[in-house]
DNA sequence: CGGAGTTGAGTTACCGGTAACGTAGGACTA
DNA sequence: TAGTCCTACGTTACCGGTAACTCAACTCCG
């Protein structure tokens, strides 16, 4: 008991008690049983359970980055679980951590099976909902509304004079945020008097040969489309070196648009007309959100982090 | 007891029993607390500790996926540990990770503070030390072997006749790994009787970008460089986009050569000189040879998964 | 039909911390 | 000097599973 007290410097011993125990604990190479500690007490563990769809999405792993980063430095540490964008995936992989006892959870996605809900509510533990804004969440959200991002792109696009509209996606669609996107796209479409020709939902991963080989179809059963949206930038940009193969210009021939800003349009020759989203800041808020909540504190249960779209020479 | 006998499907009671324990679990919503498991038998979790030097590499998200996919199949969870490159940041995460006896630890990189060995001595659990292939690991190695793909790229470009060479690379070294692929192409070089006039190491992450402007730097002060070797795909394609920018012929005016064959060289319209690896096999093979061991089995200690030039056309 | 073996279920103790409480002995006060 | 308080340390019980053991009832067989 008194080795305990020295050990989490609890107070209530002698500086001669504490030398003893500390020369005990070199001498025998002591490691503290984590898992003692939080069985007796019925506590968490310091491990935050974080849910993404795949690793493969670029804008996941800089979401992950954030979170993770944010964690290590509150002594916390992240358990994965890739749900492949399934929430059947999702509910048996919440059922697994859960009986570990994490200190938190932070969630790919504002959809999620009934009993996937129950679990999070009868566990009583923070949670984050990130990515696609929740404006009623579990507990807390953290993102950006996808809809009105699909909106503004829609409505720009309009406002360059185009009239027949091309969309380029895949059934990889993280926590149906980028159907989010579509829908608002195809509303300011419809709004504004356009017409979307065609949308393309391609059984891939939203990479750059999809957004290559993505185009070839679009363009070859509707050559009339006059600007296409695409899931990502990297399908974008997939897309781009499509048209550079076909000499078809950009953007007298046909507008590309991406989603997402990634660190490739950096260097790219042309400023790629976008959607900037800042995936770092969604982590680390999310993990700061829910750092708060775990030591008792509270935190906002919405967290806008915005966009901003970026008109490129694309369009 | 008896409910533990029954859902740990032990065996030992009637079907009646079984009924009505099930009926109590339903009833109850019962979760088993895993953590009360571990520490009643003195067992192990089910997490595996993986640790990463970061995720803004493409590469290591990949080796991460292959890894997770393999452990959620078995019922494993990955911990995420990214050191950020440190070695200190390693041992923190060891010790930390240790204390929540993981079923086993995957670490990327053959170097390891020596507190750190001592601490995965005593832990006595399996633990594959992944990436940069070590012939005398602590536990397991699943690799390649950096240096001599270094000199292969070397040798190769020695053989198409160049005789000024140049290297860009960052700081963010994974492991050491990308200084081995350094050290072998300087030594292939130096054995062909090539000069390896200047090699840059920016203060950067490895990506698009410091490709581009590294190009720049080094073009500047030394503009006889015949050929540069990348310490990645993605810095070599941002080389590709400066020299295009600059109106600089590739291969005609200069030599440009990657590793690591990143999913963009799919789209890009020349074909880029690399060096394949299976990212996605190196994860998935720590993985088996780990579970392996966790259940008891033995897996082979070394295990080198190769690499494979690819003579493009940017040479 | 009695003894041996089998089956289904219960009892006890333990894992390694820590909360809650107990207590000796010194300091301080009225 | 007796009573009170405080400090430093010790004792006991408990968290929720499960290993190891016990035991009653039933089956089987010569």
């Amino acid at each position: 008991m008194t080795a305990s007290r020295v050990l989490r410097e609890e107070g209530g011993y002698s500086e001669k008690t504490r030398l003893t125990v500390m020369a005990e604990v070199e001498r025998l190479g002591y490691l503290p049983n984590r898992i003692a500690t939080v069985f007796s007490g019925d506590r968490s563990t310091t491990f935050v359970g974080v849910s993404i769809p795949d690793l493969g999405n670029e804008v996941f792993t800089h979401v992950l980055e954030g979170i993770d980063r944010k964690l290590v430095s509150f002594n916390h540490q992240t358990v994965l679980g890739m749900t492949q964008h399934e929430l059947g995936e999702e509910e048996n992989w919440i059922e697994t951590v859960l009986s570990w006892k994490p200190a938190g959870l932070i969630l790919t996605g504002r959809a999620h099976t009934p009993r996937a809900v129950q679990l999070l509510q009868s566990a009583n533990i923070p949670l984050v909902e990130i990515w696609d804004l929740n404006s009623s969440p579990i507990d807390m959200s953290v993102g950006l509304n996808h809809f009105d991002s699909g909106y503004d792109m829609g409505r720009f696009l309009l406002s360059k004079g185009y009239a027949r509209f091309g969309y380029v996606g895949t059934s990889h669609d993280a926590a149906n945020a980028a159907t989010s996107r579509l829908n608002g796209y195809a509303k300011a479409i419809e709004d504004g008097g356009g017409k979307l020709t065609r949308q393309l939902c391609l059984n891939d991963i939203p990479g750059f040969y999809p957004g290559f080989y993505g185009t070839e179809q679009l363009l070859s059963s509707d050559p009339d489309v006059e600007v296409i949206f695409f899931q990502n930038d990297n399908m974008a940009i997939g897309a781009v070196h499509f048209c550079q193969a076909q000499n078809i210009r950009i953007p007298e021939d046909i507008g590309i648009a991406g989603w997402g800003e990634l660190p490739i349009a950096s260097v790219l020759p042309y400023r790629l007309t976008t959607v900037q989203v800042n995936h770092l800041r969604i982590g680390q808020l999310a993990a700061e959100n829910l750092l708060l909540k775990i030591s008792g504190d509270t935190a906002s249960a919405v967290s806008d982090v915005g966009f901003r779209l970026v008109p490129g020479d694309t369009v």
